[in-house]
RNA sequence: GGCCCGGUAGUUCAGUUGGUUAGAACGCUAGCCUGUCACGCUAGAGGUCGUGAGUUCGAGCCUCAUCCGGGUCGCCA
């Protein structure tokens, strides 16, 4: 039987503990055992941090036999005295002082854990997860989830502190299949038929605006049934919030007051405000990407005049085509980049979908992968045109747009990593305004809402719905932060029959429209004052402030990529009985 | 669904051209040590080489399939 806490409160936490001359009493895991034979340091650890215990084998023999028989991750309670150390630690808080111990309780024992508690852990994140308990003891991970903490607690005092009022929306709604695909969850009661988990409050905060609220704000789980990524959890939080009688600019203001709070508070890092801000088109067409990492250059240049008579037929055929020649001027040495690792490049390129690239390395001399069509002087032109000088490498790719921007772009990223010129501690906010208000569907050669289908387009864009599609745009904008899609807002639409027009775009019958929102169009006829609103990624916004390269390394119990838990191994089957309880039967495709 | 990377003691890794009994470090167990702090010293235990087939006299190594994990594209209104 393990010992109790009778008789023992706790006084202090571990990495409290400092002051000669006090009682205290700690509680914690046991971090490592130094035994000397004589003497026994155990060093206890807590999620302050960690305390030195002392026992001595002359002065208490009992205690002095407990400790030895203490082992790794061990629960222990031991009160005693802060004494002075003989030799001190002067890396760490608490290393001046230890604590002398007079009554030692092992409150629980410990396995051996499958992998060490330590804080530079290199262990293979499968093991990790499975025992996540364990690895959530460990340091790096505790200081994430407590900053993801403190993250939490700043955005609910900002937003109290300027009118927003927290409204819990329901987890169980009604399924609308329009963009990611929902969860569903079964009714008992009515067999049948589901319910949905939200991938978003979007339309019951619309409706706390018809309704009145005017502020509303939410830390709101949302739920994608879709395929995960490193930033992509099929389960996320959002600050989600939602303001009347504002425009755009009012809600950017709002959240460029948070984003400077947030980092203020939690990493005492200054954020300028107000925030720069680039339109959709401008950042496809200088980084190839609407979410662009804006902390180093390497930006894309359209040389499509500068080369309109070169005999290359490759440029040639993509400007006969209503396409473009565009490069990128990779700097910071790149230009001695070997054969090899710029084939590396023109594979990648060809994976995005272009074609090649094409390339002037300039180390020593300016040598172009395209010479044999270049005539005299074109080489030192085109050179020019993108600043090229001894050292860089020039990326040259000509397609359709769509395909140019977005190699580069993609390429652009891969230079600026592998160069490694992107630096860690600068935090580049970006606006992306004036999104595209529909998308092309390839497939269906369609055109379909980029964004919810209640979102406000561009006044002066209104009269081209029906006659130009592809100049639409909406009153929409992301907010990036260092190349990630932070969050992303708009402006609604309040007005019934631009509603309906909106609907009537994109193709939606009536009773397609009264089935998936009848109830929010009707909300509508009831009057709303102008609204729009945002919802910020609090899970990326933790990742990119702690440094960590994944969400799961900031999210306490994550999801690996098949979307499975690997502790708890959901999902799982469940019996027959409960299915049939809800009326389903399974039909798995076997493979 | 496509492409790429990985899987060898509890952990992190090494393992040569396919060739004797698969090694190291850390951890673990036991013993010694009165000032350690990544304590030290001695000894010991610990392996279905992810799984299954195949090639071979012989497979950790070669081939195929499969499972698991990661990255990415598709997808994510």
């Amino acid at each position: 039987m393990a010992d109790t806490m009778k008789g023992l409160k706790r006084t202090h936490y571990c990495g409290e503990v400092t002051e000669v001359g006090q009682e205290v009493v700690v509680g914690g895991f046991v971090d490592r055992i130094r035994n000397k034979g004589g003497v026994i340091f155990i060093v206890l650890r807590d999620r302050t941090g960690i305390v030195q215990l002392l026992f001595n084998d002359k002065s208490n023999p009992e205690i002095f036999e407990k400790a030895a028989s203490c082992h790794s991750e061990y629960v222990l309670m031991a009160k005693g005295k802060v004494v002075e150390r003989e030799n001190k630690n002067y890396k760490i808080k608490t290393g001046l002082v230890e604590v002398f111990v007079d009554d030692l309780r092992i409150l629980a024992k410990a396995q051996t854990p499958p992998f060490e508690i330590v804080s530079d852990s290199n262990v293979n994140e499968e093991l990790r997860l499975k025992y996540r308990f364990l690895d959530l003891r460990r340091e790096p991970l505790q200081r994430n989830i407590i900053m993801r903490h403190e993250i939490a607690k700043v955005t609910r005092e900002y937003f109290y502190e300027n009118g927003f009022i927290e409204i819990e929306t329901p987890m169980m709604m009604k399924s609308t299949p329009e963009g990611a695909r929902d969860y569903l969850i079964p009714s008992r009661v009515h067999q049948g038929k589901f319910y949905a988990l939200p991938q978003s409050p979007q339309i019951y905060k619309q409706l706390l605006m018809i309704s009145g609220y005017d502020r509303y704000i939410q830390l709101a789980r949302c739920f994608r049934d879709e395929d995960l990524r490193a930033d992509r959890q099929p389960e996320f939080t959002q600050i989600d919030l939602e303001m009347s009688f504002v425009d755009a600019e009012d809600i950017q203001e709002c959240v460029e007051g948070f984003v400077q709070r947030v980092f203020k508070e939690v990493m005492n890092v200054d954020i300028p405000t107000p925030l720069p801000r680039l339109t959709f088109a401008d950042a496809m067409n200088r980084y190839g990407s609407d979410k662009p990492d804006t902390r180093f250059g390497f930006e894309i240049q359209d040389i499509s005049e500068i080369v309109k008579d070169i005999d290359f037929v490759v440029f040639q055929n993509a400007l006969s085509d209503g396409g473009s020649v565009r490069a990128i001027n990779v700097k910071n040495g790149a230009g001695t980049y070997t054969r090899k690792e710029i084939d590396k490049l023109v594979e990648h390129a060809k994976g995005i979908g272009a074609k090649g690239l094409a390339y002037i390395r300039w180390a020593d001399e300016p040598n172009c992968s395209f010479k044999k069509f270049l005539k005299d002087g074109e080489l030192e032109t085109v050179c020019n045109a993108v600043g090229a000088e001894k050292g860089d490498l020039v990326l040259i790719c000509a397609d359709k747009n769509k395909t140019v921007l977005s190699t580069l772009g993609a390429i652009r990223l891969i230079c600026g990593k592998r160069l490694d010129v992107i630096p860690e501690d600068k935090y580049n906010f970006l606006w992306i305004t004036e999104m595209p208000f529909f998308e092309h569907d390839d497939d269906n050669d369609t055109w379909v809402a980029a964004h919810h289908p209640f979102t406000m387009p561009m006044e002066e864009c209104i009269e081209y719905l029906d006659t130009d599609p592809a100049n639409v745009r909406a009153k929409a904008w992301d907010l990036v932060l260092n190349g990630t899609e932070l969050s992303s807002g708009s402006m609604r639409i309040t007005d019934f029959e631009l509603q309906q027009r909106m609907f009537e775009a994109l193709g939606m019958t009536d009773e397609e429209i009264q089935a998936k929102f009848g109830f929010l169009v009707d909300a509508y006829r009831y009057a709303a004052p102008p609204h729009g609103g945002m919802g910020i990624g609090l899970d990326r916004l933790a990742m990119i402030m702690c440094k960590a390269d994944s969400l799961r390394d900031v999210t306490a119990f994550p999801k690996v990529q098949n979307a499975s838990e690997l502790m708890s191994e959901c999902p799982s089957v469940v019996d027959e009985e409960s299915l049939s309880v809800l009326g389903i039967k399974v039909d798995v495709k076997e493979n």
